[in-house]
DNA sequence: CGACCATCGTTTGTGTACGAACAATTCAGG
DNA sequence: CCTGAATTGTTCGTACACAAACGATGGTCG
């Protein structure tokens, strides 16, 4: 491993632990979130990859058996997606026949959506698979430290 | 709200409100994740906007001031991103003339990066802004909290 | 020396992510 | 009832994210 760190020393004596002064990547907030998130779908990849389902559409899968019917964008804010990430999320879905899209007879912009019965069946077998992935992503940290984590990181989604 | 779970009953009347049962997306840890990180760069885009920068071109450009001078890969390694996506990153970053690309003299493969003026220039305005966004993407915490949230997110960012 | 294997940077393909613009439809007020 | 504002789903463009395969180079070891 090529380590070395390279000589910033010079300049850098003073201020390195202000808040003002230098920038530490890794110290991010922004940083860590994208690495804890990278390590997460890598955990979710290894988990259910044989399933050949990305997060996203696990995702929209779980939440829509949990309301069982919704219209495109109701299930986007749901599952907290863009309208347009959205599309491409269901397309993909409805080619895997996993669910079905019908016309909404009472306002004819909307498209509601439900699972298929290879979509029921799919979510059945899954659901085991993530609690799975959350118990392994949270794997570092003691039983303690995973309800603290949890409570700190939903007040940083809202 | 629409919550009724639909009736898919009869084989699942046992297992719905162990671990094993029911599946709430709010609760699970990837979902927090990725909406605290959608919310990071929303908070960024606002804060770093007028700059037309990008999270990773930003982080690309803070590690590179940091360690003066690396190869593609390497830097790739020090911000946490692939190999493929890292190039992309640079091509535009050298495309707006913030970092500039030589040949390796010792080793044909390596292509080394560096800041050029305007590069140095844009980190020296942005590295404030950079740590305005944390404090911001930090807010909904306090002090104390924010350290230990930190401290714990690093752990699963391994 | 020469086969072998690792590393470097690139390209391709698939899948998020989101702003912006759009047509169709619905709804609210005058 | 009719005009304007809001909503629904779509498309386009840009930018991550990563697996996989690639040619070129570098290092190792028999």
């Amino acid at each position: 491993m090529g380590w070395r760190a390279a000589d910033r020393t010079e300049q850098t004596l003073k201020a390195q632990n202000d808040d003002a002064g230098e920038y530490l990547l890794e110290n991010q907030v922004g940083h860590l979130l994208r690495r804890a998130h990278q390590r997460h779908t890598a955990i979710f990849q290894a988990t259910i990859g044989d399933q050949q389902l990305t997060p996203l559409q696990f995702a929209a899968l779980m939440k829509l058996a949990d309301v069982g019917e919704a219209s495109q964008n109701h299930l986007g804010r749901l599952t907290a997606m863009d309208a347009a990430t959205m599309q491409g999320v269901i397309k993909r879905l409805i080619a895997r026949d996993l669910i079905a899209r019908r016309p909404d007879p009472d306002d004819r912009r909307r498209l509601l959506l439900t699972l298929t019965e290879a979509g029921v069946a799919l979510v059945d077998v899954a659901t085991a698979r993530g609690h799975q992935i959350s118990d392994e992503t949270l794997d570092p940290l003691s039983p303690a430290e995973r309800e603290t984590f949890l409570k700190l990181l939903s007040r940083l989604s809202g």
